[in-house]
DNA sequence: ATGGCTGTTATCCG
DNA sequence: CCGGATAACAGCCA
């Protein structure tokens, strides 16, 4: 369930579970997503450690730890990433390991497992992976003229730099679709083509579509093993009961091809880019003509 | 059933 | 540097 609210809402859930418990057993089953570390590595670190705190960053998960086997140890981090099908989520200790799990530990009578069907997802001591990483979208220094600075030498489409993270992060593949649809900013503008009022747009649309996806994830009973129905990226509900939350028109273009704009009834359109599916209105996002800046 | 799609991002190449 | 293509992988759908 990855993009940025679908991490947060998953943090929230993880963290009350998490917080202070001990690390007892830790199994490996998919040690390549450790990379680079290796399974006996992570497995010593992670035996005897108490968590403290996990917290967010982009779509990452951040758990801090500290080894309680040792008289004096210092705090570290762990990394952890969905990918695209990852999950993470408690079990009772007696409750099947699901089939693609990537590791899973014991704490007391429960089992905390990640599992991941693809496999794109990360577990790792190595937090590298932060460097690169863009604003998170409510920092203050987020702001139109931010977006100008970073964006005027370039000549990608908006959608497609929104993908990449070093401008903002936590916005993936339908949230960029989301917000260039709220904003009602063609998705193929190129980013340095952007006007002022575009920007702030783009800026506020983000923030508003992320908020929106949290709160309503927030508000559903979910099922974070996700043997259950899904709606949007959250799983619900089980095998069984389908709990039919009640906004099947949760995104406004994300999947809609042929579909009436919600706004204006135009045929939703998809187009490639970079790769990856874009939904968009035609007579909402309109192509800028003016020259901007 | 075969091919084309799917929530991500690291890496390689021009 | 930038940007485009590819790869890592399993499953679902037409």
């Amino acid at each position: 369930m990855p993009e940025l609210p679908e991490v947060e809402v998953l943090l929230r859930h993880l963290k009350p579970l998490l917080t202070g418990r001990t690390i007892q057993s830790v199994h490996v089953l998919k040690p390549r997503l450790l990379r680079p570390d290796s399974a006996e590595g992570l497995v010593k670190a992670l035996e005897g450690c108490t968590l403290h705190d996990v917290s967010r960053r982009a779509k990452y998960l951040l758990f801090s730890l500290t080894q309680t086997k040792k008289a004096v140890s210092k705090p570290f981090r762990v990394l952890g990433h969905l990918g695209m099908t990852g999950r993470m989520f408690v079990q009772e200790e007696n409750a099947p390991v699901p089939k693609h799990t990537v590791l899973h530990w014991r704490m007391g009578a429960e089992r905390f497992v990640f599992e991941d069907t693809r496999g794109f997802g990360r577990f790792t001591l190595d937090l590298s992976g932060l460097e690169a990483l863009g604003l998170e979208p409510w920092d203050p220094e987020f702001t139109p003229d931010k977006l100008k600075t970073e964006l005027h030498r370039s000549t990608q489409a908006i959608k497609v730099k929104l993908l990449d993270q070093s401008l903002v992060c936590g916005v993936g593949n339908i949230y960029a679709s989301e917000a260039l649809f709220r904003a009602g900013i063609d998705p193929r503008t190129p980013a340095g083509r952007l006007t002022p009022t575009q920007r702030t747009s783009l800026r506020d649309s983000i923030r508003s579509c992320l908020q929106e996806a949290i709160d309503f994830g927030s508000s559903l009973a979910l099922d974070f093993a996700g043997r259950g129905s899904r709606e949007g990226l959250f799983y619900y509900g089980t095998q069984e009961g389908s709990a039919t939350a009640q906004s099947h028109e949760r995104f406004h273009v994300y999947d809609r091809e042929g579909q009436p704009c919600l706004r204006c009834k135009t045929p939703i359109q998809r187009i490639t880019q970079a790769a990856r599916s874009t939904f968009f209105c035609s007579r909402c996002q309109p192509k800028q003509r003016s020259k901007a800046d």
